[in-house]
RNA sequence: GUCCCCAUCGUCUAGCGGCCUAGGACACUACCCUUUCACGGUAGAUACACCGGUUCAAAUCCGGUUGGGGACGCCA
């Protein structure tokens, strides 16, 4: 059975590149038949934030990765059988392993404090060696130290590296890697508060969830020696390890903040969908066996292997992900694709009467989503068919201009008076157009741009015999009435 | 500094010794469609970082160089 998971520290919103190291654990998992577990690395006690926790906990909801074990997304109460699932209550099992350490001789109570380690990595660089830390000439016997602790002191927990040989690791992305031991010093297990420490907690949970496979993010690669060495030291089975190249920005440096939208929660706010961010950070640093981009979450759970994975790290493409949007915009059912944009639409204040008819939606959203990229680019597309927010808008001061643009709305506007019927049909209106044109003898752009103006004040947009339909006679007569005004 | 990882069009990538005068996608350019914008269609430009080896044959294997990134925490 596969087990995977995805342990996010909660410091703040999902990450796209951990949106995208959950992502590829989920797929993995269910391709597998296996299971998906959400565990909340929660030890360092200065950043995280319960907060934090449910704001990766929406966001990990919002792209539609669900995990079987892990906080409950709704209660966040543990569910599943190997809790608890936040590190920052599991400080007991972390204890008990680390004694069992001590009890073995395989790590040491270590007194020393900050200022004398950093002595001793001074001195040791000084002599042009690597600066890792190594057990005191005389270590604290196990019951002593634990009656100075009791007395009040503080000491940290550190695994002795004593074995000199080669770790070798077989990684899914990258193949062999080879570590030799003296890479790393004696390494802090618990930390003098009593906290544990990444790579301890690490080993013991993933040990005692029962995890088969880790795909995480590069920067854990050289961790993963010393993870290694715990695993052998309590004789856990070793997991397959996978370790996922970055993600970039365009300058190729690790992508943060500066770099503008990062999280799962700014690209929502920018009106992504996350069918489409999902679909976008599959692609990068893996791709599909026959090159198709497009993938349904079936497809994608169909596809994913691991031979696939690219050990190169990408640039993070918003071009890219704003035409994948597009795509997935467009394909979206029109009721659903209106219940997205609907909060968009409210946020700029734009209210549309006729919008509750479910046909005219149908062929408003027909007439709009080729031009959308983002959900965000609802609200100035809309905004061309809201009667309360029509006005002539500054790009139309050239036809204003035209000799023939008087002429042009006076006969538009006659003619719209005339019209029996409170809509007015695309053949309907081809057939005003074409009056138009015979009673004023104007043709072509003097003719059509005008008329463009008098409907959505602005000589660009989409089609106008899609668009008039979208608007009653009545808006029509108002709205030439206010062009004319203008002159 | 030491160790580790990485290197194909601007970007995401295919390629796992001959099928490669290197394929696809986004972006870009031109043309077509079109009263405008967008959509759509067609065509085009653009890449194997460098130097050595191995081989009949190398983008592909092996060294090295360069460049980028990571780790060296009582951060994760």
């Amino acid at each position: 059975m596969v087990r995977v998971r995805f342990a996010p520290s909660p410091t703040g919103y999902l990450h796209v590149g951990g949106a995208r190291t959950a992502l590829y654990n989920y797929l993995f998992a269910k391709h597998h038949g296996g299971q998906f577990i959400l565990r909340v690395e929660d030890t360092d006690l200065e950043r995280s934030t319960d907060e934090s926790m449910r704001m990766q906990i929406e966001d990990l909801k919002w792209l539609g990765i669900n995990w079987d074990e892990g906080p409950h997304p709704e209660t966040h109460a543990d569910m599943g059988p190997y809790g608890p699932y936040r590190q920052s209550r599991r400080k007991e099992i972390y204890m008990q392993y680390a004694e069992r350490l001590v009890e073995s001789g395989r790590a040491y109570f270590d007194f020393r404090g900050d200022a004398e380690l950093e002595a001793i990595k001074e001195r040791l660089m000084k002599e042009g060696k690597p600066p890792q830390i190594e057990a005191p000439a005389e270590i604290v016997p196990p019951a002593e130290a634990r009656a100075r602790i009791a007395r009040g002191e503080q000491a940290a927990i550190r695994y002795r590296v004593t074995e000199k040989r080669d770790y070798v690791l077989n990684d899914l992305v990258r193949g062999e890697v080879r570590f030799p031991s003296d890479m790393v010093g004696d390494f802090v297990c618990i930390r003098s508060n009593g906290m544990p420490v990444y790579n301890f907690c690490c080993v013991i949970d993933d040990a005692l969830m029962k995890i088969t496979h880790v795909l995480r993010a590069e920067e854990h690669l050289s961790n993963t020696l010393r993870q290694m060495m715990l695993y052998e030291a309590f004789d856990f089975p070793i997991p397959k390890f996978g370790h996922l190249s970055f993600i970039l920005g365009p300058d190729k440096q690790k992508l943060s903040k500066r770099h503008g939208a990062t999280s799962c929660h700014d690209f929502n706010l920018k009106g992504y969908l996350p069918e489409a961010l999902n679909n976008f950070i599959l692609l990068s640093g893996w791709s599909s066996p026959d090159g198709r981009e497009i993938l349904s979450r079936e497809e994608q759970i169909k596809l994913f292997t691991h031979e696939r994975f690219n050990p190169a790290p990408a640039v993070f493409d918003e071009t890219k992900l704003l035409w994948m949007n597009s795509m997935y915009l467009r394909a979206l059912p029109h009721d659903e694709l209106w219940t997205r944009i609907e909060p968009f639409l409210k946020e700029a204040k734009i209210e549309i009467p006729q919008s509750k008819d479910p046909v005219w939606r149908d062929q408003a959203l027909g007439a709009f989503k080729t031009s959308m990229q983002t959900l965000a680019d609802a609200p100035k597309l809309f905004e061309t068919v809201a009667d309360s927010l029509f006005s002539v808008k500054p790009e139309a001061v050239e036809v204003k201009g035209w000799a023939e643009t008087k002429k042009v709305w006076e006969t538009w506007l006659q003619l719209l008076e005339a019209h029996p019927s409170e809509k007015v049909s695309e053949a309907e209106f081809g057939a005003l157009q074409d009056k138009v044109k015979d009673l004023c003898g104007v043709k072509g752009k003097t003719l059509f741009q005008p008329i463009r103006v008098a409907v959505i004040g602005q000589p660009q947009g989409t089609e106008l015999k899609i668009l008039v339909p979208l608007l009653t006679k009545t808006s029509l007569i108002n709205r030439v009435k206010t062009c004319l005004k203008e002159l």
